[in-house]
DNA sequence: GACAAATGATACTAACATGGTATCATATAA
DNA sequence: TTATATGATACCATGTTAGTATCATTTGTC
């Protein structure tokens, strides 16, 4: 049971280290700090700008930069991006078969497990993070 | 992020099966009722016998039969054997590379998330399910 | 304007985990 | 002895995650 993914991880990471050099960090800075592979990093990149996370600049002297404050920044939405809903699948029987469906106890605990977690990832931003 | 697969659901579905009828059922008796391919469930409940939470009888009339009462089977042990240890991942990044590890605070909190839902599944057994 | 330095976009491949099958061996009740 | 059940194991299919490769586009600098 994995809760964060690398591309969640990785994208946790850059984006601290950009609210800590809050100008324009160079794609090549990244990779060398954090020491992930550089093509993955921009893909990972690239989708946070394409999510109005991070601005980017093109052309020398360019690369990525926050677009919105840290504190601002949760993590659940990162997760969301990279990972798509967070949603614990409680049954996989087909629905005609499954006898209970609305009142399945374990469906209905699954799901309070799950409203847990996300209430608190919904509360921790990148500001908390560094 | 999914918190049960489907060979921990079968699992639950067979052993709260196996719950209201406490005597020797069948693998043909368990695929009929639940709708789960055979050998799958098969698979699934030689490794539950494996497990003792299963006893196992073979020729004639033989089959499965919970070897525990089921206000002792305990899900997150279900999904431990199916799913391996339950812990998520906090950072990807090489050890030596990244510069907290200790102190980071992504990985407290994740932890205190992970231990968070252990601690709710710890307290569902299959006697609730039914 | 030419050129280098950066990102944008997209398609592809590799590795791994999950879901599921197939087959043969072994035990046992009748 | 035979039919009926599980035990063990190897295999295949599919989907997801991780990562690569390539070319197009924008932009600062000379
Ligand atoms: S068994 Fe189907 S919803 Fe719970
Ligand atoms: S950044 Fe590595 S443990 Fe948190």
């Amino acid at each position: 049971m994995k809760l964060i993914t690398r591309n969640t991880d990785y994208a946790l990471q850059a984006l601290c280290y950009l609210s800590k050099h809050r100008e324009v960090v160079t794609v090549d800075e990244l990779v060398k700090k954090l020491g992930v592979p550089r093509p993955f990093m921009r893909k990972i990149l690239q989708r946070l700008n394409k999510e109005r996370i991070l601005g980017s600049y093109k052309g020398q002297g360019g690369g990525f930069k926050l677009a919105v404050p840290p504190a601002k920044i949760f993590i659940i939405k990162i997760m969301r991006i990279f990972q798509g809903k967070v949603g614990l699948n409680g049954c996989f029987l087909k629905k005609d078969i499954c006898p209970n469906k609305g009142r399945c106890v374990l469906r209905k605990k699954i799901h309070a497990i799950e409203n847990n977690v996300v209430k608190q990832l919904r509360e921790i931003n990148i500001a908390a993070l560094i």
